[in-house]
DNA sequence: CTTTCCTCTTAATCTACATTAAGTTTTCTT
DNA sequence: AAGAAAACTTAATGTAGATTAAGAGGAAAG
């Protein structure tokens, strides 16, 4: 299994000695979702993290009308869960599928729980990464709260330029909170290139 | 200076000794905001992490039509920052002000992250208190997705009680993402009780 | 290879909420 | 207590984006 990306991850922020490092190796486990399949299903409990080694996961809520909005595309590298229900056991909001054939690694809540006790490291990288986190939100928000739906659209473009090429319009339009409808004659009329 | 709010919210997650204690009220700064007082202005470099005491704080952001939104009320016992400035030092997004006069903690950067170091146990309350962040972020940006003005303001009555009563409604409306015309429009056009 | 199902497009109509503009009430300030 | 400044209300009009509907191009599944 390939834990490169997650190891370089943590590297990032913390150096973990072979022991801890040994430690967090023992409680991962692995997994496939084809296209379409399911990750966690709203209503579930959501009692795992997850982080994402290949592929493109993305969580969404479904409106009374059964329309999909998106909360977060979740490419190679990045984590995913439903953070309330991960928190308090009370059953998710969120529905998590795969977009493309995908591998990820997740790790069980008392697992992680006990590493971060064990490994003052591990805490520490989960911290920073829980700021970032939140930075990521806190913008998020701003931009919704600010921009119309072409500001939204070109922002969504230069953040995930890598996301914008592969994802389905959509999909696009489901996270920057339009209907595709709208994104198809936004783009189609207006000349923003 | 009052430290009990900030001390009895860490002590529900962690146990710090005596030495420990010490050294984070070292650390701690005390100021006061009246009323309409601002505590970071957009553009700033937002560098310290805020809890507030007493009274209540508001993060906003300001359209390009001069319209503020507010992204979050900070009553006593809350952390408030603009999470990206602090991080990157990046100019804040967002300002924050206080709506009544308030008190306020405040740790400046290279304490904070000195103490995370030197202290595990801080560092775990923060990685607690950050999850706990990233959820209600996750939280409201799905009640934004797929709820109504109507709704979303119910929500918010169920979610802040206490808040409902003493902020003004063009507050609330700006929260909820709506006029304050359209605020009061629906309150006394729909029979909602 | 072809049938089925997506994805994207175009266009007409509709609606939740914004804007503008008064007027009224409440609350600060002095 | 008076005057100024906020906060709230009401109503007419405007608009970004939704909805509905239908058709066309692509990909994928048998």
């Amino acid at each position: 299994m390939d834990n490169s990306l997650l190891l370089n991850s943590i590297a990032k922020h913390v150096t973990l000695d072979e022991h801890e490092e040994q430690m967090l190796l023992s409680i991962l486990h692995y997994k496939k979702a084809k296209r379409k399949q399911f990750v966690l299903e709203e209503g579930d409990i959501s009692s795992k993290i997850i982080f994402v080694t290949s592929g493109c996961l993305r969580s969404y809520a479904v409106d009374k009308n059964g329309t999909e909005h998106v909360l977060q595309f979740a490419p190679a590298g990045w984590w995913i869960t439903d953070m309330r229900s991960y928190i308090t056991a009370e059953p998710a909001r969120l529905n998590i599928d795969a977009i493309d054939d995908s591998e990820y690694i997740f790790i069980n809540k008392s697992d992680f729980e006990e590493l971060n006790l064990k490994v003052p490291k591990f805490e520490r990288f989960n911290r920073i990464i829980g700021q970032n986190a939140i930075a990521t939100y806190q913008h998020r928000q701003i931009d919704n709260a600010i921009f119309a739906a072409m500001e939204r659209y070109a922002n969504f473009c230069q953040l995930y330029p890598s996301l914008i090429k592969t994802l389905p319009q959509k999909q696009v339009a489901s996270y920057i909170g339009v209907t595709p409808e709208f994104l198809s004659k936004m783009l189609n009329t207006q000349i923003v290139k």
